[in-house]
DNA sequence: TAGAAAAGTTAGCCTATGCTAAGTTTATTA
DNA sequence: TAATAAACTTAGCATAGGCTAACTTTTCTA
């Protein structure tokens, strides 16, 4: 098949400026939401969540999660004591949880186009904080529509 | 249909490093990408990429964008002259192409999901980024088989 | 239980990306 | 063409998130 002519065209620069902020926004939310989403998986599996145990699952150092800690605890996701491992308060135990339900949908979704496990993993850890509710939906009911082909 | 019980677990913790290792090395990209496109489609839809134009279309200051260009010029995509508007090196260029050829895809897949086009503009805005090659290729199989039910 | 090891903190550095204010250069227009 | 407006730059500031080095606290173990 011939490729069309790709006639370029730009967006209304307000319009596109709209797009980037939303973007720039979720950015923002990204590392606060991979914490949260890791510091309850280490309380449900681990009983606890350590610092050091953060930093090796990030890749990142200590003081690197020490700092970013400390942002999360001054904006009221966490809360710990120096020296001591950390806990969630309800509004960062209420992020994981919508965190972790999206990244599944995107992980899942990603399975479910056929893509490798290997890859399913990487990229939805940094597809899972761009995935719009619309998005998601629409994401979900193809999951579920494989999932009765499957198995009905 | 009732949820089956989410035993969670986590990741060995050099691999979830790994994952996210790599979504960093994306992100530092992000800012490039989206320049490099940008003034790629300035030159073809303004016949030039102005400074001005870039801040209006990404919704941040003059300044900022004067600040990135001269990261970018540094690091050799872009080349231009105090005053004058922005030209992309071949480097430039070829990162240009390929990014905007990542994001029509996932555009045009977020469309073939059922997703509205307001939304597919947004996320994949934010999506583009963190789509491997293994992913585009299992979405652009989606698109295709789409439009063959569609027309055939 | 004392010493060593591990965990956590603090200080100080860096880059990227945002901003405003103020100055300079280029382009428009009266 | 002189004055004004627009575009661009520069300076200076801020925050987020990286790092290493050095120090303190806690935990483990001999
Ligand atoms: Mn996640
Ligand atoms: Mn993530
Ligand atoms: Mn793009
Ligand atoms: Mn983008």
């Amino acid at each position: 098949m011939k490729q069309a002519i790709t006639r370029r065209q730009l967006q209304p620069p307000n319009k596109q400026a709209a797009v980037f902020q939303h973007v720039r926004r979720a950015h923002q939310m990204e590392a606060t939401e991979d914490y949260v989403e890791l510091i309850d998986d280490l309380i449900a599996c681990e009983g606890e969540a350590r610092l050091v145990d953060m930093a090796r699952h990030l890749g990142v150092s200590q003081p690197t999660v020490s700092k970013t800690l400390a942002r999360l605890q001054r904006e009221g996701y966490v809360n710990s004591q120096p020296y001591r491992s950390i806990f969630l308060t309800p509004k960062g135990k209420k992020l994981a949880i919508s965190s972790r339900k999206r990244h599944d949908i995107v992980f899942k979704f990603l399975i479910a186009m056929g893509v490798s496990e290997a890859t399913a993993k990487r990229d939805s850890e940094g597809l899972e904080h761009h995935a719009s509710a619309e998005t998601l939906h629409a994401f979900n009911n193809f999951i579920e529509s494989r999932s009765r082909t499957a198995s009905g």
